[in-house]
RNA sequence: GGAGCUGUAGUUCAGUUUGGUUAGAACGCCUGCCUGUCACGCAGGAGGUCGCGAGUUCGAGUCUCGUCAGCUCCGCCA
């Protein structure tokens, strides 16, 4: 029999003292005293305190429960003679009447501190975690207050294909085999790209969808093979229109969702100021120590490398972190990093006594002096310096940088949020692997037209694409552009990249055709929600904001997928698996 | 594709440096005792392919190689 509940858990007090109420939940502790037993219940909204009496023959039936069942219970409300002021339910005790076990718990193969593999495999189990309880009610909210703030502002929510079409470019696409057309397949949609292009040639205006992406790459903290964006579109709209539009968005929701103020409009940084001062194309902006170039005050005599490097036209480039002076160790690992993004190594300087220490001033004619005043290092100061080309030297120091954020906590998590947007990225950049041209953000983004004229044919690099990102305290939170509405201008892009016009006629005659009806300018952006809901809550993996994420070999460890399908299923889509290799 | 860390009881871990008796602890589970706990307490008990496979050795949880899995990072992710 099912007790109908009259109050959750959670919210017993003074208040409902003297009453008979009824409440269900999961046993999370038992405490059997002999005559009597304290039985800790839990629901969604809390535990409170439950006493069975074991003299009586019903009730003492609670000895052969365990931890994980699942039970009713009827009983009076009664103040507790020893309070406990750490349980907000602990004013109060559940004198327990009647009760009913609704089913038996196996052992609880978790404990409270779980790996995260067991996490995973039980998640069901971790869900009912207070943490995980709150990441997604929180993650509820957030969805809710971005579905009320564009409804008010007059966008409409539009389901678009998750059985959609391969688009040119980007993420390898996870594909889905035609059973009707044998050898032909869908693509999972990387994003709604195309379809929010035609919804505003359809006429919609104003789109928005929380919408599930997939791409088939490499996975990190940050990354899930399935993703939830917040997709925006807006017909007759440009850069100025997105950003306002977002910055109220993000304004309301924050506050609505966290009782934080963030600033009505967010500063604005240009992709090559980001690379050349930062290092990188996302910013962190919450703490300073910013990159300097200098290699027109450095004074390279004496020192082989660094005299060739600024032969053959490298930067001398550095940072200095103020009052720090890293050891040894950490010296090696800041090198590593650097390496990793291509420096030949990482100089340091640090001034003690008011004399420059360095394992390369004794190579130096003037031991550092010209490199360290330029950079404007003093007393307990130490320097990070790189030779390098100079998106390589940026890169470098950039990695340097957020190593000695996490080194010294720079930063406070959460407590400050840091929009930034990144603009004026490049619409081109070569792919040496390749031998082509692909774009920097995506082919529907609009070049700038002036500079597509100048460059097109010798430099396009140089051109400069109508895109921008949103950065939050130095993660990518969003990515958007004024798009393509143009069919001779779209066309040029996808010949630029090196799609033949038979491709292009295969792939996306349907696109190029829908851009001769009229197309009407519009631009968009798409949020990551999942991040932004990582960043808000202060978590260190975007798998804590996920009902059921998966692992970092893309597998869920709960349902053990992927896995293999009957002989049956391949032979109807006439699949042969090849197990070679 | 590459690098690093991790893998021992249901769970979380110690033991691996320096190979050597019967692989330990805590929590959980089982049995019993207990009138006020909230990390309840007390007594007893069950529970292990040391991720998997080779190899070295008289002998491997411990050393070597391979492999699988989890996590983090680089490449990759328009």
């Amino acid at each position: 029999m099912l007790f109908k509940r009259t109050h959750f858990c959670g919210h017993l007090d003074l208040a409902c003292q003297g009453r008979e109420v009824i409440v269900n939940g999961w046993i999370r502790k038992i405490r059997d005293f002999g005559k009597f037993a304290f039985v800790d219940l839990w629901d969604h909204t809390g535990i409170a305190q439950m006493v069975f009496s074991l003299e009586d023959g019903e009730l003492s039936g609670i000895r052969q429960c365990i931890v994980g069942d699942s039970i009713g219970v009827k009983g009076k409300v009664v103040e507790r003679k020893d309070k406990n002021p750490n349980l907000p339910t602990g004013d109060i005790e559940v004198n327990v009447l009647s009760w009913e076990r609704y089913s038996i718990s196996e052992p609880f193969p978790v404990s409270e501190n779980p790996s995260e593999e067991t996490r995973l495999k039980y998640r069901y189990l971790d869900l009912r975690t207070e943490k995980m309880q709150r990441n997604l009610r929180f993650r509820h909210e957030v969805i809710k207050e971005i579905r009320d703030h564009l409804s008010e502002k007059g966008f409409i929510e539009v389901e678009t294909p998750i059985l959609s079409k391969s688009t040119p470019e980007g993420a390898r696409d996870y594909l889905v085999p035609s059973r009707l057309q044998p050898g032909h397949f869908y693509a999972l949609p990387q994003s709604p790209q195309i379809y929010k292009q035609l919804l505003m040639i359809g006429g919609v205006d104003r789109y928005f969808q929380i919408s599930r992406c997939f791409r088939d790459e490499d996975l990190r903290a940050n990354r899930q093979p399935e993703f939830t964006q917040l997709d925006v579109e807006m017909a007759y709209a440009d850069e100025e229109d997105i950003f306002s539009m977002t910055e109220a968005l993000f304004k309301d929701v924050v506050r609505k969702v966290t009782g934080k103020e963030i600033p009505a409009s967010f500063p604005r940084m240009t992709y090559q100021e980001a690379m050349s001062r930062y290092g990188s194309d996302k910013p962190d902006t919450r703490f300073g120590m910013l990159i300097s170039d200098v290699t027109g005050q450095c004074r390279p005599e004496g020192f082989g490398v660094l005299e060739e490097a600024l032969g053959r036209g490298d930067k001398v480039k550095g940072l200095v972190i103020p009052e720090k002076e890293p050891s040894r160790k950490e010296i090696d690992a800041m090198t590593d990093l650097a390496k990793e993004k291509g420096a030949g190594g990482l100089m340091w300087f640090k001034m003690k006594e008011g004399a420059i220490q360095s394992p390369v001033s004794k190579f130096l004619k003037d031991g550092g002096k010209s490199i360290t005043e330029a950079l404007g290092l003093r007393e307990g100061d130490t320097a990070f310096v790189v030779a390098s080309a100079d998106s390589v030297a940026s890169k470098a120091l950039g990695a340097v940088r957020l190593y000695l954020r996490d080194l010294y906590g720079l930063v406070e998590k959460v407590k400050e949020l840091h929009f930034l947007w990144v603009t004026d990225f490049p619409m081109f950049f070569y792919n040496e692997d390749e031998g082509r041209y692909e774009t920097e953000h995506h082919p529907f983004t609009m070049p700038d037209p002036d500079d597509m004229d100048r460059y097109l044919d010798k430099d396009p690099e140089k051109i400069r694409s109508r895109s921008y990102d949103l950065v939050l305290n130095g993660e990518e939170i969003a990515s958007g552009s004024v798009r393509n509405h143009i069919r001779p201008l779209q066309e040029k892009v996808f010949q630029k990249i090196g799609l033949t016009s038979e491709e292009l006629q295969k792939r996306f005659s349907f696109f190029l055709k829908a851009l001769q009806y009229g197309t009407p300018p519009h631009a968009g952006i798409a949020p990551g929600l999942d991040r932004f809901i990582q960043i808000l809550l202060g978590e260190e993996s975007i798998r804590d904001v996920i009902a059921f994420p998966k692992t970092t070999n893309a597998a869920c460890l709960m349902t053990e997928s992927p896995s293999e399908v009957d002989q049956v299923q391949l032979d109807e889509l006439r699949i042969m698996v090849n197990n070679k290799n």
